[in-house]
DNA sequence: CTGAAAGCGCTTACAG
DNA sequence: CTGAAAGCGCTTACAG
């Protein structure tokens, strides 16, 4: 079976002879590096010759020569995570614009995976790297960030970013977009909020809770015994929290799942497993708004974060950092926004 | 700037240097291709270099000189689809598994923009090209195929296939999955059931009606003026479907939408601003199973496509492909699955 | 302005 | 069993 060998394909070769001329002045001209160095006449049979024999780069071959490469590595810890297609959409038309391609990985939330991933996108010699990063608490990823620095690989950290790394980063303002969340529900007359946070230290829900913090604080408000961690990836202890929640003394009137809007759907769920009812007996507020939030009965009040933005900002910073352009400590934070919706009713 | 210079990276000529051997040698204990080729002690050594200067090969090299590449290219109409997330992580995971890489594309249903990736595709010599292709009534999608299969290009069809083409593909079994959801409404007393189908002629469509067909004509139901064809892209033309139906002479219990579960969640919505209430007043059924359908009030009835696995199928087809073994006429169809929930109700 | 030549890091016959 | 050498398709100084 020799069906899968590829005719051979035209090589920078054909088109010298075909347009008579040397490999050299059509590499010129392919990559526009022919000021005035290449002759009208030639520059133009060269042309008609790529066209005619439908001339492609073996990329291959350039990258292993120039160093440069096309593709841009993207890891991202899950990719059936309703928050991630977009982003990666964002991504993915923002390289294309800029002739770069993305190959993508779904780190699973495992650090070894996103290190193996890592060691792949090295071995393609990939442009740069794009890391949604997994849960990580041991400091092995940082480790990992910053010889890939020290290495000179273009790396950027997106949506789940640190800037402690001391690495570029785009992901959204959360300590701000939390801030407004818990002035939101103080607003219309919530005292007693519970936060629900995914376990583990990553900065980004730090973020939210010191944002939950401040409102709750600067308006006297008490938040002792209010935060709860959830097993963000399988929910494992979902119902004990709820549980946690709604048998407490402190009588929350809602819950603000920081972990997101999925989360806060299965929050419900589980509210209504214990015969409550939402909003009535309880209101539950989350964050991302995924598409599903505004569908489900009552629709879900929450933060909406600009996924495709977040993804667009991302690749055009890569593209800054691959150009060597003053990166340094670059972060890039957008803004949420504060989706109010039916899932917490006004208390007097 | 020249802090994007990668430090230079190790390669096969230092291993060779450090085992004290020929780069031959190393090459071979590499690629594994050293049947006592290579002596015990020599071979000990070059494993000994290579995880002491943790060596990562040069793909670009290996897929240069050899032909062979890691990179398979996935072109899906549209990843914020969510249809396609848990069918790209089936395609990763299996791929990952087989030493094989996703490069991934969204051509957003654009033939002009998937024919340009398989270009790209074709430039970086990625091993095999995995396509949902755009909704395509010209044959120009088939020409490109048919030219990549001239060519030598492992190609394969996933979700959207044809069996036309002569080429492998894995998807559902639209006819019967259709046909089951045709009986199951008749079943269940429904008489005058609308078809909604998207516009243009893909082959999976065209089963899901004939399965509809099926089911009406053997149990001697009227299909005439039945059928509704519906922009299925941006749905300009939905309210118009909706109000063709609901005003239809036919008096329509249910309305089938073969368009999928987002498509049929707008078609509801659409009832209710007519102050239709579902399933009361008209049922509506979908097709996919994703998330958000199981969530809504009322729950979708709907056919459950078995996402990942059609992923995961692909893959390993794929790889059939590359192996050279005959997969000429091969195609896999997977069952879908009805999964009856709320949203029609049940008829006397 | 053009052409011959080196070399990117590999793989793979081939000679010893 | 090992090593020297050609060559994959490019890019890029360099000589003319």
């Amino acid at each position: 079976m020799d069906e899968n060998k590829a005719n051979k394909r035209v090589g920078i070769k054909d088109i010298a002879k075909e347009a008579n001329t040397s490999i050299a002045s059509v590499s010129l001209v392919i990559n526009g590096k022919d000021n005035g160095k290449v002759a009208d006449k030639v520059k133009k049979r060269i042309l008609e010759a790529i066209k005619k024999l439908n001339y492609q780069p073996n990329l291959n071959a350039r990258t292993l020569k120039s160093g440069d490469s096309v593709l841009i590595g993207l890891i991202v810890p899950s990719i059936t995570n309703h928050f991630y297609p977009e982003l990666i959409k964002g991504i993915m038309q923002r390289a294309d614009e800029l002739g770069y391609y993305i190959v993508i990985f779904d780190s699973e939330n495992d650090f070894a995976k996103e290190e193996a991933y890592v060691r792949t996108l090295r071995s393609i010699s990939a442009k740069g790297i794009i890391i949604a990063g997994v849960y990580d608490d041991d400091g092995r990823e940082e480790r990992m960030f910053h010889e890939l620095k020290e290495q000179g690989v273009p790396l950027l950290q997106v949506d789940r970013f640190n800037p402690i790394h001391q690495l570029p980063y785009v992901g959204l303002d959360n300590y701000q977009a939390s801030y407004e969340m818990t002035k939101y529900l103080l607003s219309i007359g919530h005292e007693r909020i519970a936060l629900l946070m995914p376990q583990g230290k990553q900065y980004i829900i730090e973020e939210r809770r010191r944002g939950y913090e401040k409102a709750m604080k600067e308006t006297d408000h008490d938040i002792e015994d209010g935060i709860f961690y959830l097993d963000a990836i399988h929910f494992s202890n979902l119902d004990d929290c709820v549980k946690n929640i709604i048998e407490s003394p402190k009588r929350f009137t809602a819950i603000y799942d920081a972990n997101g809007d999925i989360s806060a759907i299965e929050v419900i769920k589980e509210l209504r497993k214990n015969d409550l009812i939402v909003p009535d007996d309880i209101g539950v507020t989350g964050f991302d708004d995924v598409y599903v939030s505004a569908l489900i009965k009552p629709a879900l009040t929450t933060i909406r974060q600009p996924k495709y933005e977040l993804g667009k900002n991302a690749m055009d910073l890569m593209k800054q950092i691959i150009d060597g352009n003053n990166t340094e400590n670059m972060g890039i934070q957008l803004k949420g926004q504060l989706i109010a919706r039916g899932s917490v009713s006004v208390i007097l």
